[in-house]
DNA sequence: CACGCGATGCTTAATGCCGC
DNA sequence: GCGGCATTAAGCATCGCGTG
């Protein structure tokens, strides 16, 4: 232990820590690297934990909006201790490796290590990129802090996006106060990513009855019927004309089950439906009778749109995995573009 | 009760698509 | 290429909920 996590202790009114930071051998440079997890092994009692917290989170946000006068002052050495920390402690917010994992990224890194600026179309896509990888890292709603940390890891790697706030990442991200929800870049991006996924989801749950409530092939069956046919399918490959006739009579039921109670992993629907997939044509013909009018675009597109399902299916936690390559003859985990393969 | 935070809805601007 | 239309995103305001 170092006369710097001595002096914040006393300061802090924490001093009854000295002997266990000392026993942790806790320097300067762990003490700013210390996250809830460390802090929760050395700080066993809650009071004094929230106090260290609460004090511990100040230095920090001090220290980040001190960086620029002591860069100003080229007073490299004491920015190292103080305020690389904003980027160490979260680590994978390493701007410069999640921007140079794409194309747009790079070509946005190399233009502002160039420009040192950005055009607003490039700031767009900047802010898509880096929420895409907070929301992977921490999902749609990662805590008002490690906002923080992204907004200020960026502008510590790229001085030019500062701003004039007051803690100079205020555009691109400011928690909520007085009454006003949190806001920047960062947040509103963050914001409409939630509103469109809920928008997808929510209609479907509320109204699948609604929906189709015209007359399709399973509305003309009973539920008894609809049974024998599931129990029939789980039972039958073959004759294949025959799986086709009652795997299409039975699409409305797959769809609203599919759904029902929020939704069905893969494992659960292919358990449920095996001849979804070892019958080729099964879910395209599925599409084509919940959305007749959609299918064909659905079909030209598919390339295009299979890798953002995946994305999708992979972060909603369906998949484990997502090929590199979505080839339209792809059906590994669903089968869903066995219409083209 | 004040505050932080998220949800929601609205307006406006930007962007994409499509037919000509 | 251009204009009209639809869709999407940004920005803002307001509300509700949980917490201290």
């Amino acid at each position: 232990m170092d006369e710097f996590v001595k002096t914040k202790l006393n300061e802090w009114q924490l001093d009854t820590l000295l002997d266990t930071f000392k026993e942790q051998e806790v320097d300067e440079e762990s003490f700013l690297l210390l996250d809830d997890a460390a802090m929760q092994h050395l700080i066993p009692k809650i009071g004094q934990r929230l106090k260290f917290q609460k004090h511990h989170k100040e230095l920090l946000q001090a220290a980040c909006s001190t960086k620029d006068q002591c860069l100003s002052e080229k007073n490299v050495e004491t920015v190292a201790s103080t305020t690389l920390l904003t980027v160490v402690l979260h680590p994978e917010f390493a701007i410069r490796q999640m921007l140079g994992g794409s194309l747009e990224g790079r070509s946005i890194l190399s233009t502002l290590d160039e420009k040192q600026s950005i055009t607003s179309k490039e700031r767009k896509l900047l802010v898509r990129l880096l929420v895409s990888h907070l929301i992977e890292k921490h999902g749609e709603m990662p805590p008002s802090d490690t906002k923080i940390a992204l907004a200020m890891a960026l502008i510590y790697e790229f001085p030019c996006l500062k701003d004039d706030t007051g803690s100079s990442y205020g555009a691109w991200y400011t928690p909520g106060r007085k009454h006003r929800p949190a806001t920047g870049f960062l947040e509103e991006r963050l914001r409409n990513v939630r509103k469109r996924m809920r928008s997808l989801i929510r209609p479907r749950q509320q109204e699948p009855q609604e929906d189709h409530a015209v007359l399709t092939p399973d509305s003309l069956s009973s539920p008894q019927n609809i049974r024998e046919m599931v129990a029939w399918l789980k039972a039958n490959k073959y004759p294949v004309s025959e799986v086709e006739a009652k795997m299409k009579e039975t699409s409305i039921h797959r769809s609203k089950w599919i759904r029902c109670n929020g939704s069905k992993t893969i494992s659960e629907i292919l358990r449920e439906f095996p001849r979804l997939t070892d019958n080729p044509g099964m879910i395209s013909q599925d599409f084509q009778q919940l959305h007749p009018e959609a299918a064909g675009q659905m079909f030209e597109k598919w390339p295009a749109i299979a890798d953002k399902i995946l994305k999708y299916a992979q972060r909603e936690g369906k998949i484990n995995v997502v090929p590199d390559d979505v080839t339209p003859g792809w059906n590994q985990y669903s089968g869903v573009p066995d219409k083209c393969g």
